[in-house]
DNA sequence: TATCTCATCTTTACGATGTAAAGATAGGGA
DNA sequence: TCCCTATCTTTACATCGTAAAGATGAGATA
């Protein structure tokens, strides 16, 4: 990686300073001073601290940006404090993938229940799944890109879980049956999968870049969403159903 | 990053005492040497080289293992050879992408090629799509992890757009009809974003295991590929095609 | 043929990162 | 009151990407 700001290190400096001199002298009380500066010494809540950090971080300098150091430092706290709280890169990533993925399930539920008509209905969870992704890109990333996740983390385990249950269920109400826990026929295995395959493929490719050529040639100020929609609802011409 | 094994570097070592003994001596044919050792100095034709270390790199130790260092000890030299060709890491990974998208399009209008039937004409595509990238899931990965991709360049973007074209080309062909180069109507584009869509998203939903968790519930031994098929196949039961 | 030039490759150096290990600190129970 | 232990800081190390300067040699030029 090449250069990401070391602003902030001065704030830490300053405090690692005051505590050295304290440690000299005899024992002031030192409590009460950092009390005022917002952060007391042996946090209290510093996981939490690190995973709002983190959000910051990543919505502010992307998933390049988003490093244990980087992290630490937007806490205001020494780069390896989030070591004790996550053990590793991975875990600090994991719980934050965990953390957005209550976001999206809530989002994806708020925006299920506003719906009033069924065609409302039928579009309000891959809308809001899209609208998700383009306003937390940076989330939707780390959630989706599994390569340095922990699914055997509990937290995320039942998060991921929660998001894949309530798109079943989506699609069972959709096709009027019910979703069974553990056993599905091929044909509902089929619908699951296309429909999520449908949503999270056009999203992927969408916070790419790589719809950019599609929206381009269609007619003048056709947005993303406009295009989901039809991609959704368009009738199907060919003899085959996708194509 | 943690331990990436330092072997080879050996190899390099070896090489470099033999060439700087012999700079001390007098000036032996190191040549000839150096033709049997398979790796002349002054390479020759080091940026190919290095592009097929990066493949075998990516294939043994997966994206997290191909760094610029590693590609350079994989094809015997210096850390900062690869520098001068490519510039820096985008621009290895972005000709690395290129080479990748050759191969797939070459593998998918080889499968569409021999295709008989209608039907296996349908499918043709969509599979050849999905088993590359099971078959070469890293090369997948950089492909479409566009963070660390440089689509500007040249034979990233033609490689790349090539792939587009022939997407566009087959639905023009299922729609039976033509599919223009500058304009597309909302229902052309809604049909190409839907089968691109669908086939990217699953398969980065197979790459990524997140499918596991339907093909546990399919009925014994049913397989990703059988599962791709009743998904672009399987009637729709629903009121709205997609769910 | 001898020399020069410049693309190519190597060395060296620097700041950044993840992680391990040891040292400091203080909250809370004995 | 004192000590234990979770929490946080320091220090250290291997690795990474990249820049810059030093070698090297292939081919042009004379």
């Amino acid at each position: 990686m090449t250069k990401i700001d070391t602003k902030s290190a001065t704030a830490r400096s300053s405090r690692a300073l005051k505590r050295t001199t304290s440690t000299a002298a005899s024992r002031p009380p030192r409590r009460a001073a950092s009390a005022k500066t917002e952060t007391p010494y042996h946090h209290g809540a510093l996981r939490e601290a690190l995973l709002q950090a983190a959000e910051r971080v990543l919505e502010r300098d992307g998933l390049a940006g988003l490093t244990l150091r980087a992290v630490a430092r937007e806490a205001g706290v020494s780069h390896a404090a989030p070591t004790h709280h996550f053990g590793d890169l991975t875990g600090l990533l994991s719980e934050l993938a965990a953390v957005g993925f209550r976001q999206f399930n809530a989002a994806m539920a708020a925006s299920s229940n506003a719906a009033s008509t069924p065609l409302e209905h039928a579009l309000a969870r891959p809308k809001a799944y899209v609208a998700y992704a383009q306003a937390h890109p940076g989330m939707y990333g780390i959630m989706f890109r599994t390569e340095r996740l922990d699914y055997s983390r509990p937290s995320l385990h039942e998060a991921a879980e929660a998001s894949f249950a309530g798109l079943a269920n989506a699609v069972g109400m959709m096709r009027q049956e019910q979703i069974s826990e553990d056993a599905l026929t091929l044909n509902q295995g089929a619908a699951i999968a296309r429909a999520w395959s449908l949503v999270h493929g056009f999203t992927t490719l969408l916070l790419d870049g790589r719809l950019k050529d599609i929206l381009e040639r269609l007619p003048e100020g056709t947005t993303a969403e406009r295009l989901l929609e039809a991609m959704l609802t368009a009738p199907i011409t060919a003899k085959l159903p996708t194509c």
